[in-house]
Formats: C-alpha cells, structure tokens, sequence
RNA sequence: AGCGAGGUAGGGUAGCCUGGAGUGCCCGCCGGGCUCAUAACCCGGAGAUCGGUGGUCCAAAUCCACCCCUCGCUACCA
C-alpha cells in the first residue's frame, strides 16, 4: 500500500504560535491527514517544534537562562498548545533530538564526501561584550543611505535599502546595547545549490504539476532563473548542533539546515524502525504544507540537501504553500501587539473546533485573508452553529417526538440520496485538489440541502397527518431518513475539520469511533435513547467582546 | 529596485489556465414564508463601470502591454 507523509512547517517557538502561523502550516495539514485516514489509507503526519536558531539563544542571554532548558519549555508549551487544538499528530517532536542529530550528521557527511560542502570567508560582526557573533538583525547602527538611526545589518526599516552590517555607521548591538562590535574573519561552511541545480531543477519538473500552490512554483522558478548559490549551514554560535567536522567544531548547523531534516529525525524518534519504511521508500507520497515564508527551503533547499546526500531520501511529492492571514486588516505582529496567540484563543472561547471552523473559512489559501471579529462570529453563530448544528437537531427531535410512526427501514428518498452522493463526490474531489476549505464549503452546501429539504418538505405536517393517514406516515419515514443521512454524512464529512463535534454527532448514530469513508455507505441508525441537545452553542456577547478587546 | 502572489456588489470569496450575456457561494440589507429547530431555518429582491488605461478579438473578469494599490521573497529572521 502507498504510503503518506504529511508535514507541517515545524513552528519556530520563539513565540507561542498565533493564529496566523497555526491556519498556514499544522491546521490545514492536520485536516488533510485526517482525511486521509478517514479514507484509510497509510499516513503519518509529522511535525515539531523547530528548537535552534539565533533568536531563542538571544532570548535566553537576555532573560539569564540556560538556552536547552528554555527552548525544551517552549517546546513544552507549543505541543500542548496543538495538542488543545486537537491536532492529530503522529508524532510531535523537535529537532534538538539525538535522532536528528545524527540524520543531519548522516545527511552532511554524505553531502561532503559527495562535493557540496564548500568553505566560504566571512568577515563578521562580533559583539566583544556578549562575546558572540551577531546576526544580521542584531546589529543596529544608522542607515548610511537615509541616516534613520535603527536601521538593521540586513535592511533599513526606513527606506527599505538593502544593507550589509559594514554599511551602518556607529553600530551597536541590540542584545546588550554596547558599540563594542568589532569585525572577524572566519571560515563557515555553505551548501553548493549551484552546482545541485540541475537536479534539483529536475525534481521540479517532475513534481510541481502535483498540486503545488501557484505561489510555490512560481517562487522557486524565479530561484532557478536567477541561478542558485552556496548557501550558509554553518554559523558561529552556540545554540545547535556543533558541526562534525574538523576544524569546524566550534560552529554549530545553520538552523535551517537541521530544520526541515528535523521531519526525518523527529519520524525516527516516533519510531525506530518504521521511519525507514516511510522515508526510504520510494511508493511513499510526501505533502508539505507551509507558508509562504517558507517555500524557498521546501521547493530548493530541502529536496537539495536530499539529493546531493546519494543517501535515497524519499523527496517531496506536493508543496502546498499559504498565504497569509491578516489581523483586522493588518500583519500578525507580537512586538506591536497586533493579533491572537494560540493560547488567547483558547481563554476566549474553550473550543478548539470554533477556531478550527472559523479559520478554515478564512484560510488564506489563493491570497492573504482577513481574520475579523465579524468574520469569526459569522462562522460559528450563523455557519456552524445556525446551519450544521442546527440541522442536527431539528431533524433528530422531529424524528424523536415521532418515535411511533417513523420507520427507519424505509428507503430514503431517491433523488435526495443522489444529490447527495453528488455532493460527496464534490468534497473529495476538493480534498485531492487539496482545496480545504472548499471542501468544507461543500459540508455547508450539504447541511444548506438538507436545511432547504425541510422547508420544502415539512415533514411536521405529515408527522401530524400520519395519525389518521398511513400514507402519511409512510412519507415521512421516507423523508426523514432521507434527512437523517444528510445529518448522518455532514457529520462524518466535518470529522477532518472538527473532529471533536463529528464525533459528538456520531454518538448519537451509536458510532463512538473516528469515523471511515466506509460509514458514508451504511444505513443510519439514530439510538432512540439519546435525548437531543445541541451540538453548539452560540458565541456570548462577553466573549465577542473579549474578542473585540485584541483588536 | 528586481521577482512572485493578489485586487470581482457594503464586507468576504469562487470564476481566469481552456474568452461566449456580471455566472455562483457566504454574510449584511429589503420583502415574504414556515413553526420541526438554538430569535433558528427556507424562498424572493436590490446591490458590481470585475483596480486603472490601452490593445487583440465577432466577443474580454478571462488573453497581451503599461500603470496604481496590498502582501511576500531577494540567500545570516525562520
């Protein structure tokens, strides 16, 4: 059987997610992994928090703390964050594993030994104060070109010239403020993509006609047009993995180079034995979601590094790149206090299905989307809650106040089964086109049908009719297990999306399992001993309000 | 600056690749219906010079050129 590997971009824990990165990378990927179970087939979904990097080692200096101990307690906080929000992972790691510390070892001998490790001079600014080497962004000093004064060694805020940290005249570095920056000469060690450029040009061509977002193909032709260059893996900092090789102990991996094999280390850390089946197999189909910001690494840098490797590294099959979501109309920013955390969310409104619904609707797939308080409450008030959750109950209290005269072994209404067939059909299609939320939107098209059915129908006047009439009573039966399968089946198709209220549905149909594609065909059976009570409840005005008050 | 993505009723989206009457969806607004259901749901209506200008074509939201606006990337943020 083929076997799958679904991924999220691995979140960067510097900062508790926000809403923005979670509708981008681990939502939709942990949607599109339950779907593939639900079809049954064999899916791993993998993900983790991406443990290295400058900013956690500054963070850590700034606040006194030890740097592993920090980052493990972010680590901590972003997994239970998901696992609140319900995401189904196979396995959540992080890269700062013994695994994956020795499949980037593995990954970089083999990428030396094959050529591709080249040796560039540097000339870097080193904070004598803090004694480390400063990346770009730590450095600031006057911009040379407009004179604003906190331009950064990368770029000026200001006037958006691009800069190099030689360029800024009296420069300070931002971690303790000091203008005790000298330059240094050093040695690191970069990746030759120049010289993997045919190859991975190659796997391009192969794979990008399967699904890839427009913005992904796009983004990594124009790195091939413009020719790839050696690439940094090495940098002189503390915080990662130090480097094997001689001479370049002192140096650790560049955190993007550890990064995405973290997908690799973090599936052995799950299982040792297994991660081979999946990730040295060449039937296995792997689907990478991500935003935007990341598609350089998954459509160049990653299949690269496998590549020049030798070592038969499964590569990727599908990049599927987002967009991004704004907040109220602007950009997701911590510093300036503009949008929700994950954590915000779940103070407000305890439901992670809330959100995941809501973010769906909104989820910045053909271009950047708004999040807006108006938005949110539409989504759960009069989406989920008005139409879905809604359906359910007045189709199972019709069916319970008329216990006697429904016949459940009536044959559903014929061409109501077909639409709805049709409709099933939509979704998956959506699903393989991997269109998330118009397959979502397909869910409410169906409880929209069944809505409309009602209407049209009123079954409660043959309810009524059916004591003094049996051929009332017979239509009725007819009609509402025609209904019943509508509720039946937009309940197992919303299992993806928020599984936690498919599965609350289901109870009532007496299945208390995740639900299959298979259950779609079996007769529904509503457990006459289950009293209704709604599925959802609406957003109350203090919670709006709470909500209001992050904007 | 270069490259990429986007700009469609009051808001949000689909349609664009492969041209065929502004075609669809969600919300809001106006009117009606229904009483099974959670003040819910259903039906109907109004509302758009499809970012702008020019071009190709019998025909352009769709193809081409230029311009404007938003976002991203540009290799040490990840």
């Amino acid at each position: 059987m083929e076997k799958t590997i679904v991924t999220s971009a691995l979140p960067y824990i510097n900062a508790t997610p926000h809403l923005g990165n979670f509708v981008g990378s681990v939502l939709p990927a942990d949607i599109y992994a339950n779907y593939l179970r639900m079809k049954g087939e064999d899916v791993i979904f993998i993900c983790g928090s991406d443990m290295h990097g400058t900013p956690i080692e500054v963070r850590a200096i700034k606040e006194k703390v030890n740097t592993e101990e920090l980052a493990e307690s972010l680590h901590k906080k972003a997994k239970e964050l998901f696992q609140k929000f319900n995401c189904n992972f196979t396995y959540y790691g992080d890269t700062n594993s013994d695994q994956n510390m020795e499949i980037t070892y593995q990954i970089f001998d083999a990428l030396d030994k094959n050529g591709y490790i080249k040796e560039v001079q540097k000339e870097l600014p080193y904070c004598n104060s803090d004694g480390i080497f400063l990346a770009d962004r730590f450095i600031e000093g006057k911009c040379p070109v407009c004179g604003y004064e906190a331009a950064r060694g990368d770029q000026c805020d200001k006037c958006s010239s691009l800069l190099e940290p030689k360029m800024l005249i009296e420069p300070h570095c931002t971690i303790c403020g000091k203008k005790e920056i000298v330059f240094k000469k050093t040695t690191n060690l970069a990746l030759d993509l120049k010289k993997l450029q045919p190859q991975i040009e190659a796997f391009f061509e192969k794979n990008a006609k399967a699904n890839w977002s427009k913005n992904a193909v796009n983004e990594a032709q124009k790195y091939f047009n413009e020719g790839l260059k050696y690439r940094d893996i090495s940098r002189n900092t503390k915080w990662g993995f130090s480097i094997p090789k001689k001479g370049f102990e002192d140096q650790v991996f560049y955190v993007w180079f550890d990064a995405p094999i973290g997908y690799i280390g973090i599936t052995k850390e799950w299982d040792d034995l297994k991660w081979k089946e999946y990730w040295l197999s060449p039937d296995t189909r792997i689907i990478q979601f991500m935003g935007k910001d990341n598609i350089v690494f998954h459509t160049i840098i990653f299949p690269g590094m496998l590549i020049g490797s030798g070592l038969g590294y499964t590569l990727p099959k599908t990049i599927k790149s987002y967009e991004f979501l704004n907040w109220e109309g602007k950009k997701f920013s911590k510093s300036r206090h503009i949008g929700m955390d994950m954590e915000e969310a779940l103070n407000i409104v305890q439901d992670p299905d809330y959100w995941r619904f809501a973010l769906v609707l909104s989820a910045p797939e053909n271009s950047d989307t708004d999040f807006t308080e108006t938005g949110f409450v539409e989504a759960v008030n009069k989406i989920m809650n008005g139409k879905i959750g809604n359906l359910c109950q007045r189709v199972f209290t019709l069916i319970n106040a008329n216990k006697r005269m429904f016949d459940a072994k009536a044959t559903p209404d014929p061409e109501i089964s077909s639409r709805l067939d049709a409709l099933v059909n939509e979704y998956t299609s959506y699903f393989d086109k991997l269109e998330l939320r118009e397959a979502l939107r397909v869910v409410i098209e169906m409880s929209d049908l069944g809505n409309s059915l009602m209407s049209e129908k009123e079954p409660w006047l043959l309810a009524k009719a059916a004591n003094y009439d049996n051929k009332a009573a017979a239509e009725f039966s007819v009609i509402m297990n025609a209904l019943l399968k509508v509720a039946y089946t937009v309940s197992i198709l919303m299992y993806p999306f928020i599984p936690n209220s498919s599965l609350r549905i289901l109870k009532y149909f007496g299945i208390n399992r995740a639900p299959v594609f298979a259950d779609i065909s079996s007769r529904p059976e509503l457990d006459p001993t289950l009293e209704p009570k709604p599925i959802f409840e609406k957003l109350t005005d203090a919670q709006i309000s709470k909500f209001r008050n992050f904007s």
